[in-house]
DNA sequence: TCCTCTCCTTGCTT
DNA sequence: AAAGCAAGGAGAG
């Protein structure tokens, strides 16, 4: 076992359930909670040591022996630790919803994730919900993925876009992807035969490289944020899904504006939005999303009079 | 050309 | 128990 010190603000089962990475859940190993999941095909073991100050964050590490080095790099860059969160907080908390947001949420961070692993996670996203999300992604993992059993954990890792390109759309709706199946096929044959260069929009400017992965099936533009906020190095993207739309028309009062035709439109653009919001918050502009989207959906609200959080 | 409406699978919630 | 709903996208009109 080796232990990594964050140094950093970092909730660890808050950042692994924000809805961002689709397949790491909580087992127990030797009468222990742990967290399991995987950095590419490493399988990996993570536990938060009781937290005080944040600079005594520290993480458990249990991995394959030989690769505790590896691990603890991709660590690292998976979540992030370079960001300065307390910065990016003092700044945030200027604003009254993003301090409430960060109180509640305190060390939720940005992930830095595989692109194709990310990628598929939101391909699955659209009209669905994280608990199904992550069920999708595990029957994927478990019909093509490679075992990567870790102590007495049998996981498999997630299958490339090769082994999902043979599996076919007719075998994927077979795993209840439903209408999604013919996207996630049809990337993966993409990106298998390489018609679709997908790590190297990592190095493309980000206008291209959205214009890029909404000419595939299936990829919007919001789908296509999220693939670039969350895998590809994106800072300047903006996801808008119906929480951060709510969140930006109620509590900052952003409304849509004219259309060409000169009528009002009925909602604001993705592009109005997303100008708005780098306008507000700069280059926080991808943690105030996340905050925004999480504290939108977690907040407390009346429903008949009972006080109830979603979950 | 731009905007809006409807449908698309499945499974959990009310 | 039937209906509603969930990190959207695409095609029709």
């Amino acid at each position: 076992m080796t232990t990594l010190l964050v140094g950093q603000p970092l909730d660890l089962a808050r950042t692994l359930q924000s809805g961002q990475a689709f397949r790491w859940r909580p087992v127990a190993v030797d009468g222990g909670e742990w967290w399991h999941g995987f950095l590419g095909d490493e399988p990996v073991l993570l536990q938060q040591r009781a937290q005080r100050a944040s600079k005594d964050v520290a993480l458990d590490v249990r991995c394959r022996s030989g690769a505790e080095d590896e691990v603890v790099r991709r660590l690292r860059s998976y979540f992030r630790l370079g960001d300065d969160l307390p910065a990016t907080y003092r700044r945030l908390r200027r604003d009254p919803h993003l301090a409430d947001a960060v109180a509640r949420l305190h060390g939720m961070r940005l992930l830095r994730q595989e692109p194709w692993e990310c990628l598929v996670g939101f391909l699955c996203s659209g009209h669905n919900n994280v608990k199904r999300i992550m069920l999708m992604m595990e029957r994927m993992a478990d019909a093509y993925g490679t075992p990567a059993p870790l102590y007495g954990v049998a996981r498999n890792a997630f299958p490339t876009p090769e082994r999902l390109t043979k599996a076919g759309e007719r075998a994927l709706r077979g795993l209840r992807l439903g209408f999604r199946a013919a996207a996630v096929a049809h990337a993966a044959q993409a990106v298998a035969v390489g018609s679709f260069p997908l790590a190297a929009l990592r190095e493309w400017p980000y206008e291209r490289a959205k214009a890029a992965l909404v000419e595939l099936p299936g990829v919007g533009e919001k789908i296509a944020d999220c693939v670039l906020l969350c895998s590809l190095e994106k800072p300047e993207a903006f996801p808008v899904d119906r929480w951060v739309r709510r969140a930006v028309e109620e509590w900052y009062g952003v409304k849509p504006g004219m259309g060409r035709n000169g009528k009002p439109r009925k909602e604001a653009t993705h592009e109005e939005i997303c100008a708005w919001a780098r306008a507000r918050f700069g280059r926080d502009a991808g943690y105030a999303n996340q905050y925004l989207f999480q504290g939108r959906r977690t907040e407390e609200r009346e429903v008949g009079g009972m006080r109830r959080v979603e979950t």
